[in-house]
DNA sequence: ATAATATATGAACAGTTATTCATATATTGA
DNA sequence: TCAATATATGAATAACTGTTCATATATTAT
């Protein structure tokens, strides 16, 4: 390790080190994503800005079948990305919070995508 | 399907479907996605925060072998969420752009943890 | 109670992914 | 040209993931 510009990357690995989070965030972080970057999740995610909905109408609106689509709200529900609450014998499904729909839309301004 | 919000679902479900976003979006999103959601290449990118960085300086930084990271390098690179540039025997890895920090810190402002 | 509807789940399979090890390529200095 | 340094990469393996199929659970209406 004796590079160019030996005393910036030092100093910025130094820093990097001193800074990084603990372990413990990054995976629930990385869990996080891991729960985002499937494309059906990602499809039921875009799904519900459009409002609440029940498995069924989740199912129509991102297609596939419904076991599929149940595994997936699992996982989701699991990781806190989306909540569940029942209604007579429906479970609504809803989004948990807005953190959701502006990280999707900050990511897509990288990819200078609109979605 | 033939719930108690039958209305305010199907109108749900009918506007999902008219604001799905094209597959090939949907497809390159949860490819970014993917790319960041491994806890390694999370380290990097966290790192990489305090300042461009060769792969050796990375190496310290985050830890583990340098063809780890080296792998992990070449997947961050070709999702272009760093950038790469040859100087001198060096090759100097830096965040492609401020997108990427602030989709971190909007998914750690999720999970109220201070990355 | 029973049937019908809505949702969830376990097991299995196919496909994907991260790491390791060994080695290749590229640049520099002697 | 040769040795040293920095980085990249192919192959192999072990672990993980998403879907499907079959079935279970829960709620409502008759």
């Amino acid at each position: 390790m004796n590079c160019i510009h030996e005393r910036e990357h030092e100093e910025a690995a130094r820093l990097a080190k001193e800074n990084m989070p603990a372990e413990e965030d990054i995976l629930r972080l990385a869990e996080s994503f891991k729960t985002i970057c499937d494309p059906s999740r990602l499809k039921i995610l875009l799904a519900l800005r459009q409002g609440e909905m029940c498995v069924l109408h989740i199912v129509d609106a991102v297609g596939g079948t419904q076991s599929a689509v149940s595994h997936q709200l699992r996982l989701l529900r699991t990781a806190k990305i989306v909540k569940a609450r029942r209604d007579g014998r429906n479970i609504v499904y809803a989004l948990a919070d807005e953190h959701i729909v502006a990280v999707l839309e900050l990511a897509s301004a990288h990819l200078k995508c609109k979605i």
